[in-house]
DNA sequence: AACATAATCGCAAACGTTTGCAAAAAAAAT
DNA sequence: ATTTTTTTTGCAAACGTTTGCGATTATGTT
């Protein structure tokens, strides 16, 4: 069986299409009566308006485009899920997208994005990502790109973003006042903007005690979990282990129970997290929070300001704050 | 900048629209010149077609819609991750929407699909859907319907399932070659078929020595960590743990750390789990795989073949191999 | 009864495509 | 040069809505 039309509806009603159109959105030009009769029909024939049709007419898809580097994930499947939150209340659909780590797809998903003349994009560069002037050249056709996360560098462009720098102050200031004397820190991708905005305040914190610190770099858990136990095995090891993301910090906690060592009492941890994975371990493990829900909040905000008229480039930043666990 | 449309080509070049949209899609019936004129210019004008149009025109939307309790899990993002990856490859787009476990919502995200005349819908009930009428009706409107891990129990309907008989057995059959004399059982929330289908062949399966198998229901985590901390701490404490779920392992995995409990000496633990959380424990823990990633894979082919035709109601199931780590 | 006013409704164009069919132009055959 | 065939292009309708404006009908005022 074909969908209901208003066409369908008005030839039964032998009513004009406009009449039965205006009936089901309660305008005031349409008499009670005729507005009974045809919600009635409406109802009993499963009317649902083409979303396509409604698109095409009004110029206006109320969809948003998400494109991340994959949705399986602990921070961007929470981003996703509060900005889906937000934008059904406001009315509005999503299209999700994921590049898989790859340029190619990334520009085919917002070229998708383009056809479906979504309302904004809300996007996270994939870490090889080196050229957004597609994404940039959006705002020429009216589409607001907004970056999160994984932003670009140095363009001027919408961003939304943890804030790393103080995020990663807290974390050293915390290790400082535990009056800690070896620290390993364990940090991702060199190539990302916010490891590196991370790692330079965490030393610039450090700075007086400059010495304490040992750095390493991991691009999955599997190799945290490699460098975790090869420096917490050695004779003279860390004190304390500083993890900058969840997934450096499930690759540590493998090696700290492979190791049998006592957390806080043989090594102190800890982490920048989105919230979840520390409550999984005992004791509880103390992170800066890095929230991707929260950042999921302050991205459609963003939007929605940008969508009300205020397109001026704007960066902004999500506040963190430390949650206290038992692990340092 | 008002995007372009085959009308101002059309204008520009002063041919007709039909002319410039055969053009573009290389349709043998325009000329080699012409082709190549209205392609450059619609490359210049950074031509990009619209989708809603295309849409209401052919009437076929090239869009799938999903809708799941929630994204941020670990078994549906990687469900909902293979679906995207899939749907991408086929030229086909996704709507995803979550329910919170709110069947009033969830009623709302099935209107959302109809409204955008979705070429079909995967989902994954609530536990508390009861009426799946409204999904069934879909079906009349031609919007295949196929419902994956938590189906609805009795109906006939379309439906793609882990093989959650085979697995409780595998499990069980495991427990019972390593002769394990007490066993904890930790299962989900009573009212979903799939905790039933589970429990039930677990029991089944141990049915001769059922004596050795205390069963408990958890509906969290922090539940799982509550049960299986208080089990554990008892005198004569269980040598073995199962665990329906990954979820319910995280809390159980809690509770072990917390007591130092060593694996598989003290206590040894086998699971049902999507892969990912297994491998971040110290010894790795053996499992029986419940993958989202492969049912995705699953679902999406049964989509095909029935958009193809084979639209007899079908139920499917996803064969579970056993993961063996070091836990048992 | 005649008119002004207010309440209802319908016409038709537009959004941006696709596509069957006819028309025009070019090429080929007589 | 005329006709036939082939190649190339355009017309117009349709998909399902929304909406400005004009038309019709009902109501109210003298």
């Amino acid at each position: 069986m074909t969908s209901t039309t208003l066409k369908k509806i008005s030839e039964v009603l032998g009513l004009s299409i406009s009449t039965v159109s205006r009936a089901l959105k309660n305008h005031p030009d349409i008499s009670e009566k005729t507005k009974q009769i045809v919600i009635e029909l409406a109802t009993t024939l499963d009317y649902e308006p083409n979303a396509n049709a409604i698109h095409l007419r009004t110029k206006n898809s109320k969809v948003f485009g998400v494109i991340v580097p994959s949705i399986s994930n602990f921070f961007y499947d929470s981003f996703i899920a509060s900005v889906e939150e937000e934008s059904r209340k406001m009315g509005y659909s999503l299209i999700i997208l994921q590049s898989s780590d790859n340029t190619e797809i990334e520009l085919n998903n917002l070229k998708l994005c383009r056809q479906n003349r979504v309302n904004g994009i809300f996007v996270c560069i994939t870490p090889s990502t080196q050229n957004i002037q597609p994404f940039l050249r959006l705002s020429e056709f009216n589409i607001p790109v907004i970056f999160f996360d994984k932003v670009p560098e140095f363009e001027a462009c919408n961003k939304v973003c943890l804030a790393d720098t103080q995020a990663a102050i807290i974390a050293a200031n915390t290790i400082l006042s535990k009056n800690k004397k070896k620290v390993l820190g364990i940090f991702g991708n060199k190539n990302m903007s916010i490891t590196k905005k991370r790692l330079h305040a965490f030393e610039d914190a450090l700075k007086l005690k400059k010495n304490i610190l040992h750095v390493e770099h991991a691009h999955s858990n599997e190799e945290a979990h490699a460098i975790s136990k090869q420096q917490l095995s050695l004779k003279y090891k860390p004190d304390t282990v500083f993890c900058m993301s969840d997934e450096i910090l499930a690759g540590t906690m493998k090696a700290i129970q492979e190791l049998h060592l006592n957390i806080p009492k043989d090594v102190a941890i800890i982490s920048m997290s989105n919230g979840f994975f520390p409550k999984l371990y005992y004791p509880e493990i103390t992170y800066v929070e890095t929230s991707g829900y929260k950042l999921g909040q302050l991205a459609f905000s963003r939007m929605m300001s940008y969508l009300a008229g205020s397109t001026f480039m704007q960066e902004l930043t999500l506040d963190c704050i430390l949650i206290e666990g038992q692990s340092i």
